[in-house]
DNA sequence: GGTTTACACTAGCGCTTGCTTGGTTGATCT
DNA sequence: AGATCAACCAAGCAAGCGCTAGTGTAAACC
């Protein structure tokens, strides 16, 4: 009966579950609501999935695993330098959280209605995804780029950027592009640094 | 029979409402639970709130009233350059979320929650607090301590200081000194640049 | 042609939810 | 001594919750 593959179907149903679990919050989505917005009843949910932790978990996922396979080829495809680098990964988070916003702010705002399993599944692929970050963070400070606690930095950064979905309009003026350009250029003044130099913390 | 006042007992369950809220998340959070830790039966919960959404408006307006006094009071004993008064906001910003960090929690996250009623009374209070610190931006920027759009950094500075309750322990060696210090060198790597210098954008 | 599979349906069980009702208690005030 | 009042309680209602059981059906497979 119930199915834990990756059937097109779920995916579908796993990309409106997103979209409802932000209008609403995790709780206050009834698996009644999500038949509704399905078009199916909401018995025939449970063919789907398991329980609605699992429609959690699956949105939780697919956002996730988007966001680090985009950060990846962004790493890929910019230059060498640290400033390029660090741009590159803003700009690919934010564009992140733009073309796949529903999933991303059900990762961010839900994730501690996760059973803890599902926690432990999903925490290796948050972790990895982080790990890129201080990776970019640590090659930044090594270039003189910016300077200070590596751990903080890093933190701080995030901060900005996940604060983002709060106040971002994407209908707005300013595209992803310009808020990774202007997040930089706040946190390192100068986007050519002399490599090698070194400067007084 | 339901008082809307201020008395002590009502503030001290709102303290302890805060708690379960940041522990549970307001929709888990049952009126149930609230009463048993106020040490009372459910019943008698709704002698002191007319209903559970007044509970959650307690805990924010006492929240946020706390944090606008501090930082105003900051602002007045903090010296008068740009960098001190930065300095001054971000320090009791992260010291009003150490010190008060259940009713700020509660503020952040679950401030969907309100009513529209109680979300517009609340707001003013929010847009008072915010409007300390885009203020506090602008001298920063005018004195050419940092330097981008006015919009958009203070959007990211306040991004990266509401992160911190995500990370941050009180336990450990940063204090909320520390922090701030930190978080002022990242964007202002001149702590005390000479007044009326002009820096290209 | 019979069996399997995927997907949907109806009906409802057992439980929890926010909140109400009607009443009791003990301290304070006049 | 009587009145007042905040604070609390026991009991329970109506609604809504996640989820299950059992069934129907059309397409796919052997």
């Amino acid at each position: 009966m119930n199915v834990v593959n990756e059937s097109p179907r779920r995916k579908e149903l796993t990309r409106l579950a997103a979209q409802l679990f932000v209008q609403e919050g995790f709780d206050r989505t009834t698996v009644r609501m999500l038949a509704q917005e399905m078009g199916i009843k909401s018995g025939s949910l449970f063919h789907h999935f398991r329980d609605k932790q699992e429609i959690l978990a699956a949105v939780i996922e697919e956002g996730t695993q988007n966001a680090l396979t985009l950060a990846r080829q962004a790493l890929e495809e910019c230059g060498e330098s640290a400033s390029e680098r660090l741009h590159a990964m803003a700009r690919a988070h934010l564009e992140t959280l733009l073309t796949d916003r529903n999933a991303h702010v059900v990762a961010l705002y839900e994730w501690r209605r996760l059973d803890p399993a599902a926690r432990d599944h999903l925490s290796h692929l948050r972790d990895a995804y982080e790990e890129l970050w201080e990776r970019v963070i640590d090659e930044a400070l090594a270039a003189g780029l910016i300077h200070g606690d590596r751990f903080l930095v890093s933190r701080f950064v995030m901060g900005a950027l996940n604060w983002t979905v709060r106040w971002y309009d994407p209908e707005g003026p300013r595209k992803p592009e310009d808020l990774a350009r202007e997040l930089v250029a706040m946190i390192a003044p100068a986007t050519h640094p002399r490599p090698g130099l070194s400067t007084k913390v």
